[in-house]
DNA sequence: TATGAATGAGTCTTCATTCAT
DNA sequence: AATGAATGAAGACTCATTCAT
């Protein structure tokens, strides 16, 4: 009996909860971080305004709650295609990256404009950031073993091909709108273009430089 | 009398102006886009309150004519060097890009904060950001020209090298604060190199798709 | 069996109240009156929120209900010495007052807090004071009908001479923080040589306003 | 035609200021602390939310300026009278407590209820007492040193004799509410009678203590 | 008897902008 | 040209209390 009457209200709380967490997700989706108030969300999940609080410590842990769902979806993304051939390799990195991206427009604009804000959303962005760059860092590396990749710092160059990935996807989906699969297959092409020559591009250039990071 | 009065009148008036537009920048520069308020600006400047308005249409404004100063200043870093060995010349532009970021982080900083929040810094960011992608993909297109670079959408092409650089800028600069001459260097060494190798890199992958974009 | 299910109730019962009711005491011991949360005290007796409400009517009730096994206390206390010599005796009033305060100052600086707070915990204040005064106004007289002491208001005396005890210990030990042996000393033989003159202190002034009272 | 203008305003603020202060004084005169806030306080001065910060920092510094006034009239009264009949000198600083009492009730309220909420009212009791307390004290020594005074500790008799007219005229005046001429007369001289043999009361006790704090 | 989810009123503080002087 | 007093909207967070289970 009692743990009827205790599942009954464990099952609406949860209910609650993800009204919460979704009409968080709706409101930094379209309001951006600062935009994003308690009153919207709670506004939006139909509670009472003390609601939120029961399930957010505060602003920041709302939206660090939204973006670990994100980060978990990207994650799951990313898992699935990583050995093959390198150029069919890159081509799905990049994709996966705009197609986050085209995706969740608004909930990267807020992650970019909440991490100039606020030291904690700092972090969040650091932490989803090293789901990429860390992928990058290991494949260059492995790559490198098997004697396909000339020699390079594969941090920086992970953290390099990542950003080339990440602010093009930022400038050209978000910024520039150009999420229609025209706009979208046109960056993939581009960008796996370049992130394919640049690690297994040929012959090092005539007045050394390729072996700078040595 | 009456023109000297005057031109004394102008004068002062200038010399507000310039204490004014130097308490905003470095307003910007240590408090962020957000941060940065009127209040501090007068204050650095030394005027009262409203002398702002006299100066500035709004925050907005001021901002803008903050960063037309930078933007300035980069376009003149970036003429210099132009035409010579294709590698020096990336190595240039990177290290143009890294230097300006290094110079002014809290301003880069601002900018993107703001550019998130306000439409009208969006613009800014716009305008600065073209600065760089329209000679990178000018170059891109003499080079394809010339037969040295392949098939490459340039625009695109151009939009992926910039923010490869800009992003990294920010990264490892900005956030990551390296900026000290050895992380420089690092970072300089490597982005130049997958820059070089993006464009010039040797043979087209096994399975084409270096021509997609044609 | 039906009786023994509700001993043993009761008894499961008693012990909530306890925990509860020291809890109580602990937090507003620590946190003061206004800064103690119903909150707070249900978490340390590690029970549900909404228990609270079971056992006190309300916030003020809890706190009365704190005080009053304080006021047993101090009641048991006072009982003790009664009759003897004047100093001693005085000494024995003094030292007591001074124990009190430093034994528990969280509960009387709450005390004293909510009570400019509450008529509720004002009426609680007064009714612990109540205690102390009354029992000095019948010495008094007493002393009077001996002819050991002038002619004095008694209530009026007595609630002075209360309330030096009474705020200086509350000055001196709480505030003061000198709730050590030898600050605690040297308060009670200051206090209780001011007290003993002040009631047997020889001739009466030039003048007179000693009989101001009668 | 400058300082006119500059004049105008500034008189202008200046009676903003005073209508706020007042303002200020009134609600804390009947509110209480706590219950004291800014938006009634800006109702009653009449002026926008806003202006209350621009004269006070926060609702501390408020309360501050509010008693800061009244130490200054405490501090007046006190000064008058202060060589002569010590009978008369005693009677003199008792009825200046009262009278302080019981022209501001609600203020002394209010300062008490501050002090065991806020770090910073504590600081402004402890401030106001000490215009008391120290004066007390230095009298004392004066008539210690003049032979009319027996030992004693001064600085803990003046805090006995200081706690005891002000929690008196507290708990008389505030809480008793007998702040009518015929209860304040009576206080007056009761205390005025122990506070005067507390300190020239004749002989020792049989059994030393006199000089206990020798 | 016990639980704990939900409520919603209440408060301080910041700041861009205006405008009378 | 310069001043600076005044505005008022906006927003995050707390907590005593209730009530369905």
């Amino acid at each position: 009996m009692a743990p009827e009457r205790a599942n009954k209200r464990k099952l609406q709380a949860a209910a609650t909860r993800e009204r919460m967490l979704n009409a968080a997700r709706e409101v930094f989706e379209t309001n951006g971080y600062r935009g994003a108030t308690v009153g919207a969300i709670t506004r939006v999940a139909d509670t009472a305004h003390g609601t939120f609080y029961l399930y957010f410590r505060n602003k920041d842990d709302a939206f660090d709650q939204v973006m670990a769902a994100m980060r978990e979806e990207i994650s799951e993304a990313q898992r699935a295609r990583l050995v093959g051939d390198p150029y069919d390799d890159i081509e799905g990195v990049v994709r996966g990256f705009l197609g986050v991206f085209s995706e969740h427009p608004g909930l990267w604009r807020a992650l970019l404009e909440g991490m100039m804000q606020s030291a904690a959303v700092e972090r969040i962005w650091l932490d989803t950031r090293e789901l990429f760059v860390e992928r990058i860092a290991h494949r260059i590396e492995r790559e490198q073993a098997a004697g396909r990749v000339r020699d390079l710092d594969p941090a920086m160059a992970a953290l390099a091909l990542g950003s080339m990935a990440e602010w093009s996807a930022f400038t050209y989906v978000v910024v520039g709108d150009h999420a229609d699969a025209v706009g979208l297959d046109r960056a993939v092409r581009t960008l796996t273009d370049l992130w394919y020559h640049a690690l297994y591009g040929g012959g090092a250039p005539e007045r050394g430089g390729g072996d700078g990071a040595s």
